[in-house]
DNA sequence: GTATTTCAAATGATATACGATCTTGCCTAT
DNA sequence: ATAGGCAAGATCGTATATCATTTGAAATAC
């Protein structure tokens, strides 16, 4: 089976910090970790007998745990096949960050209305951080200083729906690439700088679409240095064949 | 219990059509539909017993089918208590109307340059249509050509996610609200022009962003109609005594 | 050697039984 | 009248058993 990774052998029974759940939901957040942390990788077969046997249960509440997740696209369960994770489109990344520019530009400029100062305060100190971080730069700190920074400019969204759809694009990234970063390290600088230029306009008690483009272009010139350095890296032969 | 309305009794078993589902499938299928059909209401008590023995199956598939939805946020599941058809949050239309602003003006946007000539000639056809039964209004037929027409300019968007959420706000619009023009039947009239205004813009090759945040004021104007109207609805008692 | 068939094993799907938990109504004490 | 306790009934959650389906290996036919 494509992508099949043998299962981590570790914590494999509900702990008593789970005495409050009922098997199907902690069966549920058990696989949920495995997809999240790498252990299922996208097309990996998951033999509800195998799960129910580690996880000290009978096959009933993984089915149902496998249900959920299935309605959550994590999952593909196919009538008396079985179920696998779901597997990665190629252009899931590129779909994502578009979709992400697009709410968390509207996320941001909703927000930035009602950003204390304090965490004005701390969304610039974050990004001092950041500068700071490039001198050695490592692509999993940036990334999440990165991550706490946009955090502090969007959280505040009034609108639930909107805000949620923020969070899943967060997620959805974080399973798709560690870090783009590391594939792009020039990004990094520019990040940076616009960063400081979002909250500039912020602070500024600048237009709302003003805000919600200049956030939407800031996710979206990653996504274009991400492509660009991967047409490069995918260049035809002839370059090859002139080195 | 609040909400709860009496189940509808009819075609309570599997059809033949339904022979290659599974039963959870089938399960998950008839509850569903009588959630949005009515049937089930919000806050309507789920007992699984019960829906199974109308299925004529065990309980076992029908966790499965409300674990699904639960996870699709449509029905609450607590353990030991129950599931139940999940509450409409009060501010959910206008929560709805503001998400789907953004993903649908996006998707028009990005629609834009892969609409056929054909297409738009029928989304004119279309608001034609809707501009002659303003004469003799019935809020049901304009919606349901509303729609129509603006998914002739959305449903070529290219980013599969946005398009499903597009898809995800007018269904959840059709839950909430049959109609909103039943509410402020004025703002068909206005509707009708501004799709005329968007039209010209299609298909005149206007810029991206423009195309986009004229569908999107589209919607909030017919949002900020109906906000205004309950307003003016929920006026302070003195205007009733000045009647 | 290749294609087809057969069969056993693995796995899936779900009914049934049973123990656990919650709700409701009744009774008793204050 | 109110509060607390208890039991019965309703419902939930899940283990086990059983049947259904799929998969893969071995045997057979050409």
């Amino acid at each position: 089976m494509a992508g099949e990774v043998a299962p981590d052998a570790s914590t494999l029974r509900p702990t008593q910090d789970q005495r409050g759940l009922s098997k199907s939901q902690a069966a549920y957040q058990w696989v949920k970790a495995r997809i999240a942390d790498g252990s299922y990788s996208p097309g990996y077969r998951l033999v509800l007998g195998q799960i129910a046997k580690e996880l000290g249960v009978s096959v009933v509440p993984v089915r149902e745990a496998i249900r959920m997740l299935e309605a959550e696209g994590m999952v593909t369960f196919e009538r008396n096949i079985g179920a696998q994770v779901a597997m990665i489109d190629p252009r899931e990344y590129e779909i994502t960050m578009q979709t992400l520019s697009l709410v968390e530009g509207a996320a941001t400029a909703m927000a930035a209305p009602l950003i204390s100062v304090d965490a004005l305060r701390r969304a610039r100190e974050i990004n001092d951080e950041m500068a700071d971080t490039l001198a050695h730069f490592d692509p999993a700190s940036f990334t999440r200083l990165n991550l706490e920074f946009h955090s502090v400019l969007f959280e505040a969204c009034p609108n639930p729906h909107i805000l949620d759809l923020v969070h899943r694009g967060w997620n959805r990234l974080r399973a798709l690439r560690e870090s783009t970063f590391s594939f792009v390290p020039g990004r990094a600088r520019e990040s940076v700088a616009e960063h400081s230029a979002l909250l500039d306009l912020i602070t500024g008690g600048a237009d709302a679409l003003q805000i919600e483009l200049s956030a939407r272009n800031h996710r979206l010139a990653t996504l274009d240095a991400f492509l660009a350095q991967q047409a490069q890296a995918n260049a035809p032969a002839q370059k090859g064949a002139d080195q």
